[in-house]
DNA sequence: CTGAAAGCGCTAACAT
DNA sequence: ATGTTAGCGCTTTCAG
């Protein structure tokens, strides 16, 4: 049986909030026969390896130190870069001793007891999430942070600048004398607002040379056959993702379409494999882990709690991370027609 | 303010363990009258919105209903195939009415409450932890399970057939003709028990044939000038994972070097990337999703409270998942010398 | 079948 | 500065 501030009174001497007082540093003692109590308190504690019970003080204090992470689709948590997202998400709330729960919104609603039932003192979000979910978390009084996200305004969140990037992406490609240029998203990429972003910035590049900005939301077999027939094909391609980078490059080596002398590709996110694709990958990065760090802050800081620590500056609710284009291999001049 | 059983009960004018038996389904009420109130109680509940406070239930029952995931290295949780063993056990976890938390490991210590104060009722790894970390964890009861790692004898597991895994990896070279096989390992991958063990499967196959099983543990810069040097190089080459794979046949595309006709390459884990390689990656592959289901229905277990729905069947304390290989286009017949 | 009451371990307001 | 006491909301035993 784990020791209690009871076992150690008694042992002590003391009554119970003493040894809370003592435990918790909130310990003025100047006077002697104090000084001494208290070092006989903690030196107790250490000896039967006293650990505050977090549960009881869940109850008390009325808040769990849990921050949730909902989501409802895997793929867009564990497969893209939000992995990175993940990585300072967690460390960071650990800074703040709080942890991060993993909470996968399914039909059973079993994720409502959680939210509902007071085990989470706030919310963080990857996606735009459905009505239902937004209704009961206004109802808990949980706050939620969006990451990446900009898709609800009146939520705080940390949003990336992918419009910037997709026309820097755009400009670079119209730099190498690129004209013919598209813009391409897989059919099976769920809806968010990057897409609109970063088609927008996209698009925005276009204007300024006053051409047609190509795009395409399709199968990677109608894309496919789009850039190996002959004629009015695109020279350059921007990539929503990755993914489609990956399916396009392995395409084109299969066709034989030359990369990038008769195709110019453009990814985005700078996943590690990229970057050792044949040729590496000219792709659009961000960096992602501070996403993360920063909506560890942000739901923090929404919490309240932080008041305690008050050392660093609020944060404005809306945070942007900033894009930059790494050229690689994959984008060149277009051949002369 | 949230309703409370007290709330539902002096409105329905019974007593609060009236509400809380009726309000957990705990009602054998053949009685008129009693049906009568069961249905009110019910009513009055969802009139007032009642969720039971999960932080009040955890410190009753003594228990929190997460599930912690320990680790010390990001990378090994997020960036290999784990993502997807993480799918799984989160998955797999909410079926069970349980929620996972991400635990970093660090040096400062605060991992060391949310274990030792109670706020986890079992654990998860997927490495082999540091000393002090299985003290701690011995110390504080919560049972923990081995995910992918075989590294303690001690603890219930859930391993990964690596060795039948490069033991068919060989034979498939050894099939095609291949005598100078090699087995690479990045000199970055972290001490892991799959090393072993798949360098043992890979050298038992080559025993069979009474043939020198290489090995590399080494940069890939080194490796890498192994494999150009034009005599006696190996011509087949099996690695450690993926990031080998990639690695190699990225440089084997920069210096020239043909894949699968000068070197025959077989990676692990069949990632998605890996299947759009140029060549396509012949690979071992396994389902990872099934440890993470696997790893959850052991913890569940070892903790005990599965009891009430006794209708699964006891999981073996050691669970193996299978491997087998997919041949793609990265392995063929040697160049005859 | 129902109600009363104890207990889970800590925090915080209040009294000394 | 220290002790007393009243919650926090649920589960569970024990009477009735």
């Amino acid at each position: 049986m784990a020791a209690t501030i009871y076992d150690i009174a008694k042992q002590a001497g003391v009554s119970s909030s003493t040894v809370a007082r003592v435990l918790r540093g909130d310990t003025k003692g100047d006077r002697r026969d104090s000084a001494e109590r208290v070092r006989r308190i903690r030196e107790i504690a250490t000896r039967l390896g006293y650990r505050p019970n977090l549960r009881a003080r869940a109850f008390s204090e009325q808040r769990t130190k849990a921050i949730g992470l909902l989501y409802t689709d895997d793929a867009w948590v564990f497969e893209g870069v939000n992995d990175q997202v993940l990585q300072g998400l967690v460390r960071q709330l650990r800074t703040y001793d709080h942890h991060l729960v993993l909470v996968p919104i399914d039909q059973h609603g079993e994720w409502e007891e959680l939210v509902l039932g007071g085990h989470l003192d706030g919310c963080l979000t990857f996606q735009f999430l459905p009505e239902r979910v937004r209704t009961l978390l206004r109802e808990s009084g949980a706050p939620c942070v969006l990451l990446g996200d900009n898709s609800d305004p009146e939520l705080p969140q940390i949003v990336v600048d992918d419009a910037a990037g997709a026309y820097a992406a755009a400009r670079h490609l119209l730099a190498l004398g690129h004209r013919r240029i598209g813009f391409y998203v897989h059919d099976t990429v769920k809806p968010h607002c990057s897409i609109r972003d970063r088609r927008d910035g996209f698009e925005a590049a276009m204007r300024e040379h006053a051409l047609e900005p190509y795009f395409w939301h399709s199968s990677d077999g109608e894309m496919i056959s789009i850039l190996i027939r002959g004629d009015d094909r695109p020279t350059a391609l921007i990539c929503y993702s990755d993914l489609e980078s990956t399916l396009i490059m392995h395409a084109m080596w299969q066709y034989g379409v030359k990369v990038p002398a008769e195709l110019s590709l453009i990814g985005f996110n700078d996943k590690f494999a990229t970057k050792y694709m044949t040729p590496p990958l000219t792709t659009v990065s961000f960096d992602a882990n501070r996403i993360g760090v920063l909506g560890a802050q942000m739901i923090i800081q929404c919490i309240g709690k932080h008041e305690a620590a008050g050392d660093e500056r609020q944060l404005d609710s809306r945070q942007k991370v900033s894009t930059h284009l790494i050229i690689r291999g994959s984008t060149a001049a277009p051949r002369p027609e």
